[in-house]
DNA sequence: TAAATAATTACATAATTATGTAATTGATTC
DNA sequence: GAATCAATTACATAATTATGTAATTATTTA
């Protein structure tokens, strides 16, 4: 039985989804309400595993609604209902957690399957949506790979490492169990690898070229 | 007209493929391979829009494909194509630059709309693939979410971008029309806010923590 | 209006860093 | 066996930083 909730406000298409979902056979619905305020309020004692959110609410908007919703309940799994497929609205609601969206004009044997889908763990999207998601998906990683541009020996690293720890050269030649010069000798070969003349620069290149 | 190639080592696969794809209007193949190897070193000189490709291939595999393939033509759409849903070798292609996939037991009608909806920008996929790559999405953004636990005034900020830019005290000052004392003064605040005692310790929480 | 806050300047000094030059050792490569 | 390379140590010193104490000004908040 999968126990879902209504959070949309035009009460023709609340109160047919309702009966759509009560009328079937492994769903219920546990809670229609008009907007995401009364909703969040009753969601800790809502038992409840699948939330269809209209994107478009009066007050706090769906998008926000799924980030509040997902703080008091991080588990609950949440379908946006859209009328047109906003790609840009969509996106977001996907990255503030929604697991998924419907059109509105979605048949009910589709709506149930989606419904069904999410509660397996799934998350039914368009295509476009889909690669919308992969590309930034991409994007977010491929800030990553731009690494190892200047290669830093493996004793370097540590050396920087702990340099970026809050270290000094004393500390750093006691951990290492080396001389204060040796210490001077690596950092200053990092300056001449990463082309810097200070500590933090080093450091700031360091992490964000990824070598640390 | 679409302009697909395949690259799949069954060659009854292939054919029917091929067979299937010319048989339609709008749809062409435009090259056949049996293997990555021999796709790559053509993949130049082809007029191609969409690729078939098989994940598992003798030989380079289907995913160090894409990967290669993009590095080929970076705007080539590939869609790929597998036996059974294996959600972390379809996941790792996703990744790796492929626009979706297809199981190889797909009736045509559906195989002919992937390939249309890949062309024309879209990313066809199961809602359980989609679900995740939405959740790894969020993964990879949710690690800069942890900002701001530490507040530093805009001009602090100011300070510490100078400093991990490289630039000494003096050279802070100047650029931002202050004395040395108040960059000393910045910095001691800096340290006292972050709990550090280096610049360099001070540079990389800001960075890590994304204050800079 | 008083209190709090951010930004500013000043002085002092011990500790630390940046940079140069030079040599030794062990491992790997040619 | 010579050459290369990473890692190591050493010495020297001018420049820079870390840290303390103290005060002024402008803006915001209570």
């Amino acid at each position: 039985m999968i126990n879902v909730a209504i959070v949309e406000d035009n009460d023709t298409i609340r109160e047919g989804l309702a009966a759509l979902i009560n009328g079937t056979t492994g769903y219920k619905s546990v809670g229609l309400f008009g907007d995401c305020e009364s909703f969040l309020v009753k969601l800790n004692t809502l038992d409840v595993n699948v939330v269809l959110m209209d994107i478009a609410l009066p007050g706090i908007s769906g998008i926000e609604g799924v980030k509040e919703a997902k703080k008091i309940k991080p588990d609950i799994d949440i379908l946006m209902l859209t009328i047109y497929e906003d790609s840009e609205k969509v996106f977001d609601a996907l990255c503030a957690g929604a697991c998924g969206y419907l059109v509105k004009k979605t048949p009910p044997s589709k709506l149930l399957e989606a419904i069904k889908e999410v509660y397996e763990g799934g998350s039914p999207m368009s295509s476009q949506i889909a690669r919308q998601v992969i590309t930034a998906f991409k994007e977010s990683k491929d800030v990553k790979a731009d690494k190892q541009e200047f290669e830093l020996s493996s004793r370097e690293k540590e050396v920087i490492n702990l340099l970026a720890g809050g270290n000094n050269y004393q500390q750093i030649a006691d951990q290492l169990f080396i001389s204060v010069d040796t210490v001077r000798h690596h950092i200053k070969n990092i300056y001449k690898k990463l082309h810097v003349h200070t500590q933090s620069e080093a450091v700031a290149k360091a992490i964000r070229k990824k070598i640390i």
